[in-house]
DNA sequence: TATCTGATCGACT
DNA sequence: GTCGATCAGATAG
């Protein structure tokens, strides 16, 4: 069954760890630049504010992740670690700062765009988004998209893009559940097995643990402080 | 104001 | 398996 349109902003207004399965299968598209690309997901997580020690909304709004306070079918982006964007699809109820990470999925549309756009490293194949980051990159999302309404037919509206959500399933698929992906602290435990992938894609991420990072016993050069700190992984 | 962390990735050994 | 890259935002003082 597929649902576009003011249907899909209904089925988002569940909590992410209800809404994250359904959206398993389901079609993400984007036109950034002119140039379409569309994912079908493969891995998710959820995150439910103020609940979840892993979530950014966990210690309530700020102006950086206030679009992940508006209303469901908003789009929330943020960067990390110097140089990744990640891409969240805000759930739930307007406030509740609950969202649905998209982790991986296949590109079945706009291949040529998504491997341009992931330079050096793009190539075709299932690894093409397998990662947020990735995912975000193959989909050409930044910062600049945060607040993006999700199908909602806006196109030129914005001017930075559009993305659209298509294909949701009333019911989630088959599908495996496990600890969330990297996610250090309380948040990242088995009390919390809000990662959801379709078993035997091969664009599903491999699993890693939080890493645990190692203070620099001496000073560290100012603006550079998690250099070389990566600890055990995998 | 200064310091430190992070929902990662990819190159290198 | 190990480790460096790189920067916005949160927090402590």
């Amino acid at each position: 069954m597929t649902h576009t349109g003011s249907a899909t902003a209904h089925l988002l207004a569940e909590p992410a760890r209800v809404v994250a399965p359904r959206l398993l299968g389901s079609t993400v598209s984007t036109c950034v630049d002119g140039r379409t690309v569309s994912i079908r997901l493969t891995e998710v997580e959820a995150y439910e504010g103020g609940i979840d020690p892993g979530s950014h909304g966990y210690r309530g709004r700020t102006a950086r992740n206030s679009a992940l306070f508006g209303p469901p079918g908003t789009l929330y982006v943020y960067f990390t670690y110097g140089m990744h964007h990640c891409a969240n699809i805000v759930c739930g109820t307007d406030g509740t700062a609950s969202a649905v990470l998209m982790r991986a999925g296949e590109v079945v549309s706009g291949v040529d765009t998504a491997v341009a756009r992931r330079g050096r490293a793009g190539a075709p194949g299932p690894q093409l988004a397998s990662g947020p980051a990735r995912l975000a990159q193959a989909l050409g999302l930044t910062l600049e998209h945060t607040g993006l309404p999700v199908d909602h037919g806006t196109a030129g509206i914005h001017g930075v893009g559009t993305i659209a959500l298509e294909h949701v399933a009333d019911r989630a698929p088959l599908h495996s559940t496990g600890p969330r992906t990297g996610v250090s602290g309380p948040g990242g435990g088995p009390e919390y097995p809000w990662r959801f992938w379709l078993e035997g894609e091969r664009s599903v991420s491999r699993y890693r643990p939080a890493a645990v990072r190692r203070r620099e016993s001496g000073g560290r050069p100012a603006g550079g402080a998690a250099a070389g700190a990566a600890g055990p992984r995998g």
